[in-house]
RNA sequence: CGGGGCAUGGCGCAGUUUGGUAGCGCGUCCGCUUUGGGAGCGGAAGGUCGCAGGUUCAAAUCCUGUUGCCCCGACCA
């Protein structure tokens, strides 16, 4: 049955909703699909309805293909489960918490590795039960510090979360990639453009993850990607390449130098201009390594300082650094840190003082582009002085490396000899391979075929579903309003009856009908005494992919046929509309 | 949690500086006209101006407090 536009569930908006700020939360409240209920909670509308189930409709069939098994946890969850993995705790005020009558604790499911664990171990205790791939659709709660952006980030969503449950490693290679491959068709299918970048797998513990971004201005996450090579990867993953070693044989002894007043690199790299001259060049901030002292606060409490020497036209980048250093977190070094450590020159730290075997005993870690046999200005440990042409390799060693700096757009490629590009996207999907981290917090171990017990190891995948509907309205909208993908629209097509003659009405429905015959879903605009201008500003807000006009041209005995996205348009006999619509549709 | 902004009929806004009968556009309802690009005329309904307290003859407007929301940053499908 068609929907009637004189009685269906809506009311367009003619002005943009004053709390909006991007395109797709504009479009979404304005074309009636989504109204908020509460900040980052939101109700679906009719038509709105009609696209997330879409969605989900593309995203189960293609977890079917890959013969994952659906079923659906509770939102609704007790608090033991996420105990054991330390989540209760760990998720902080993410979590959405309640209490029962009794005082229990519950919570509102963020994401479910939990309870798929536990049931995997309730119901499966043998290898020959593996490998078992298992997937929802269903709401998710996180308590969000700040939801912005109408359904593209809110505090109740729809995600599918599926988790592959495999004996091996080689197991979960392969339902890694399965879940890779149906997640680029899932996404082809929705519509929009995206890159999968390399991720970082951080505190999760595992070994491999990559995140499938949705290319949008709008987004809230920083890419980086090489034109040439195709590398992509979040800023966090990126890898920085280690330049050759340089032979140091010939070069200069290091020595010490007067630099008073040079607490920053901008007033060292003037003061070395001013006085130290170079016969090539100008001295450059990265010519300098600043050398930054952090404390680092351990899961257990424990606090310990690190070092990091990077170039000196760099920052240390915090979200790098605490991507690394997972599952520590980042504090500032404090003045009294400073006065416990008083081999540390504040302004004017070098790698002379630090390493674990330097005089002040703190890890040391630097850029990978500090490489052997380049040649610095550093700290000399003592204020007003630094040291020139000190050489790694030869006049300081480190702990390790660590891959803090800041990235930058003209960076090269850790992959080809191109230069990175920086963009943002939203993070649509992601592929997750966890590794025994759950399994073995919660016991989740079956008999191999020696009859030893063996953990298993598992996988993680998710899909925003309902964020995936902005998504998809931020790459597919023009000035007008929405351009639905055709398998996502509310409706396969949208009738316009423009016009007051009963005949209009009669003719608009009897294509409604016939095109409903044939399977396709109609919208018909059937409102008496709206004026044309009216209903064609509203069907192209709602978005709908192929719009038909009855109207003026039913004296001569034709329709019109609009294509919502190109605006293209032509007249068919209205006997034969039905099939030429079809055809346009693709299903003839 | 830090910074900025906003709160006035269903929606979008003005009015607040300088206190004096609460206004405009859209939408809604009724009537007539109109019907291929958000129609015209006439009529109508609808607001204790976020909340609480205070100043005053008088508060949307001034003072104090409070709550909520939006946007920008630190976190995430």
């Amino acid at each position: 049955m068609a929907l009637h536009m004189s009685s269906l569930f809506l009311r367009t908006l003619r002005e943009d909703p004053a709390d909006a700020e991007v395109p797709s939360h504009k479009l979404l409240v304005r074309a009636g699909y989504v109204r908020r209920v509460s900040p980052g909670i939101y109700a679906w509308l009719p038509l709105g309805l009609r696209v997330l189930r879409n969605v989900e409709r593309i995203v189960r069939q293609e977890m079917d293909a890959i013969g994952a098994q659906e079923l659906v946890f509770p939102a609704l969850l007790p608090r033991e489960p996420y105990e054991a993995t330390n989540r209760w705790t760990d998720y902080g005020d993410n979590l959405f918490r309640l209490k029962d009558r009794k005082g229990g604790d519950y919570l509102l499911g963020p994401t479910h590795e939990e309870l798929f664990t536990l049931t995997v171990k309730d119901l499966f205790s043998s290898y020959k039960d593996l490998p078992v791939s298992l997937y929802q659709i269903q709401t998710k709660y996180r308590d969000e510090a700040r939801p912005r952006a109408g359904v593209l980030r809110g505090r109740e969503f729809v995600m599918k979360d599926s988790y592959s449950f495999d004996i091996d490693a080689a197991g979960l290679e392969k339902s890694y990639q399965a879940h890779r491959d149906a997640y680029v068709r899932i996404f082809d299918r929705l519509g929009f453009d995206y890159v999968i970048v390399q991720a970082m797998s951080g505190a999760m513990g595992g070994s491999k993850s990559e995140e499938f971004l949705a290319t949008a201005e709008v987004g809230e996450d920083t890419y980086v990607r090489c034109a040439s090579c195709g590398y992509a990867a979040n800023v966090e993953a990126v890898r920085v390449p280690a330049p050759d070693p340089v032979p140091f044989a010939d070069a200069p002894a290091a020595h010490v130098e007067d630099t008073p007043d040079t607490p920053t690199i901008e007033t060292l790299v003037d003061h070395l201009n001013e006085r130290f001259p170079r016969e090539d060049r100008a001295w450059t901030a990265a010519d300098t390594l600043k050398n930054v002292v952090v404390m680092l606060v351990h899961p257990d409490g424990t606090r310990e300082p690190l070092a990091i020497g990077v170039p000196g036209d760099r920052e240390v980048d915090e979200k790098r650094l605490e991507a690394q250093v997972s599952p520590a977190e980042v504090e500032p070094f404090e003045a009294t840190d400073f006065d416990a450590n008083p081999a540390l020159a504040k302004g004017y730290i070098g790698p002379g003082a630090l390493g674990l075997d330097g005089t002040a005993h703190i890890r040391y870690l630097l850029d990978p582009r500090v490489a052997e046999g380049t040649r610095w200005v550093t700290g000399a440990n003592q204020p007003g002085h630094h040291v020139i042409d000190l050489a790694a390799g030869r006049d300081f060693t480190a702990d390790g490396t660590i891959e803090a700096a800041e990235v930058r757009a003209g960076d090269p490629c850790p992959a080809c000899d191109s230069v990175l590009q920086s963009a943002r996207g939203i993070e649509m999907g992601h592929v997750f391979q966890l590794g025994t981290k759950y399994a073995e917090a919660l016991g989740l171990k079956v008999l191999d075929e020696k009859g030893k017990l063996v953990t298993v190891t598992m996988g993680s995948y998710g899909v925003g579903v309902s964020r995936a509907v902005a998504a998809v309205v931020e790459g597919n909208h023009d000035e007008a309003g929405i351009c639905w993908p055709r398998e996502l629209a509310p409706a396969d097509v949208h009738i316009v009856a423009a016009g007051k003659d009963e005949q209009v009405l009669a003719a608009a429905e009897q294509v409604a009908v016939d095109l409903e015959d044939r399977g396709l879903s109609c919208i018909v605009d059937d409102r008496r005494g709206v004026s044309p201008g009216v209903k064609f500003k509203d069907s192209e807000l709602i978005g709908v992919p192929t719009i038909v006009v009855v109207g003026k041209g039913l004296t001569r005995g034709v329709v019109e046929i609009k294509d919502r996205r190109s605006g293209l348009r032509r007249e068919v006999p209205v006997g034969s509309a039905a099939a030429e619509v079809l055809a346009e549709v693709g299903r003839a």
